[in-house]
DNA sequence: TCGCTATTTCGACATTTCTAGAAATGGAGC
DNA sequence: GCTCCATTTCTAGAAATGTCGAAATAGCGA
């Protein structure tokens, strides 16, 4: 997989409001993680589909999963998260005539 | 649409190589912006299919299109690009003990 | 062991997205 | 007018994604 495919495909786990909001409510949370069930009072949705989108954002590589007794916590992974928003910005105006950014 | 949509909209138009490839592209190019036949020829895939990638990126408010004689030029919206990636870093932390960003 | 809680997996269906050929548009030049 | 050329719109089928109830798993404490 290539660079580009790889952050295309974070970028997409990114594009879906519930899902958004689940990395925004964790990026804000503590470095050890939030649990999922703290998640669930936040964005409001069964169970079963929270568990869906939680694991579409750690194969996605934007969070980390730590299973403490039932309590699962998913925490930011900020370096994978700060190489994708780099990655946006990249070689920005190289090829153009002013810069821009 | 609230501001979580909306963000997520753009992220969705992101979450796809091809699309990606395009705004990175177009992102390196020259501030008046880059012809639809010139990025055409930066992604290989059929006219119809680009168009269709090109109006995506354009109604998620990523790009800006203009028309000179049958040449269309598509120029990143920089500041909205610029609001998306900040949103994924707002507040970062706010609810954790420690500091992380 | 039993029951309780937290969370994930399964399964099935509805919805959305992706793709690309064919046809249509719109402007430039003859 | 006609004819290139660049690009978009239409269309439809294939593929992927989103949803959520029900069932399963896993760890705790009594």
């Amino acid at each position: 997989m290539t660079k580009v495919d790889r952050h295309a495909e974070q970028l997409a786990a990114l594009g879906h409001s519930v899902r958004l909001s689940i990395l925004r409510y964790v990026v804000q949370g503590d470095k050890g993680g939030t649990a999922a069930g703290d998640i669930q009072g936040h964005v409001d949705v069964p169970a079963s589909t929270l568990s869906h989108h939680l694991k579409r954002l750690v194969d996605a590589g934007l969070l980390s999963t730590r299973n403490e007794g039932t309590y699962h916590y998913y925490a930011a992974i900020y370096e994978n998260l700060r190489a994708l928003t780099d990655y946006l910005w990249e070689d920005c105006c190289k090829r153009g005539k002013g810069s821009c950014c």
